[in-house]
DNA sequence: TGTACATCAGTGAACGCGCGTTCACTGATGTAC
DNA sequence: TGTACATCAGTGAACGCGCGTTCACTGATGTAC
């Protein structure tokens, strides 16, 4: 081989997360040859890793909702419900896009993706609620979910709402109301 | 004049509507040509009513976020805090983009608008938490505002979360779930 | 009252630009003999 | 071991397209005299 067994799915994944940050930071009106030359490569190459710009949101949006899923969990198992609330409504939360939760940066846009692309995001908001029913105690499974929604809800809204406030103390006491919300929905 | 008096005013007016619903519907990326069509008019028109492309979208979307918040209002005068929650999370709400919240339809886009643009977003999230606060009851204005913060992130992602899920039943039962959560951290 | 001119909302061709996508090519290195 | 050839990840010029924006123009009608 003329480049390293396995060096061009190394490419692809690097290509893959260089788009994820640069959608969630930017959005999805990003051009391919930006995120081809952030990841050291020129745009002609783009297509022999994926079919189209279609394919790189999706599967870029889809792979920085499992990170951050990942993270949550982490957060959860260290320091249960109320380690997950707060890392999700942390101040690095809110402030480094490039991170951020792919709903939260993007949840806007979900619905104008094609048919195929959605269906991938419903399923990973059915996951995330899962999660965090996880996390709930007391009640059957099915008031566990309910809490699980409300609870999202107030996190998904309470960042947005917090991002969107430009004086700073305000967008603090923003996240701190999440924050107590959601503790207070997630008791039974 | 070779229009009535008044004219040129109701021209602009009419584009500010067609914008605000086609930006709300399919994003912030909608073409001026398709805007200007739809109200009747040719593209070259648009510059002798707005400076720029980002002065229509600050502007319409602007006008939207007041409409909108001038039909919760009337609402909560109507049928108190309980109706302005099930006005906002209803299923037409959900539905009919076009007429939605401004926030819940674009607030991802919020963030990367012009400083001047956003400080117009910010006020308007004061504005909204504040309609909410009005309808509270208990504790001091500052716990109230405390409770209406909470509500509007509650409300603001409960609507994305059910637009997002496509699966109609499970969409539903996030905006129930919503309601409650929101008449929950309403009470004092 | 009738005619010449001024006004200006709206028209549509044209612009430069960046986009997503295609494709003939490059050149480093593995393989065949 | 040395040489000819095959492979293929990556290159960069070129494409058609729709975008935001500009501008010389149109034509209906108000105003001046």
């Amino acid at each position: 081989m003329r480049y390293e067994r396995g060096h061009k799915e190394v490419t692809r994944q690097h290509i893959l997360d260089i788009a994820s940050r640069r959608f969630r930071k930017h959005g999805l009106a990003e051009g391919i040859s930006g995120i081809m030359k952030d990841a050291g490569l020129t745009h002609g190459g783009f297509y022999s890793h994926f079919q189209s710009k279609g394919d790189l949101v999706r599967e870029s949006l889809l792979d920085a909702a499992g990170k951050k899923r990942a993270r949550l969990a982490e957060a959860a198992q260290t320091g249960g419900f109320e380690a997950l609330v707060r890392e999700y409504l942390s101040r690095a939360h809110r402030d480094r896009l490039e991170n951020s939760c792919a709903f939260a940066a993007l949840i806007s846009d979900f619905g104008r993706l094609p048919r195929s692309s959605r269906a991938v995001f419903t399923r990973e908001v059915k996951t995330y609620i899962e999660l965090i029913a996880a996390q709930l105690a007391g009640g059957d499974e099915a008031e566990r979910r309910r809490r699980a929604m409300q609870i999202f809800g107030v996190l998904l809204g309470a960042l947005q709402l917090a991002r969107t406030i430009e004086d700073r103390d305000a967008s603090d006491r923003m996240l701190e109301a999440g924050v107590e919300a959601a503790l207070g929905l997630g008791m039974h």
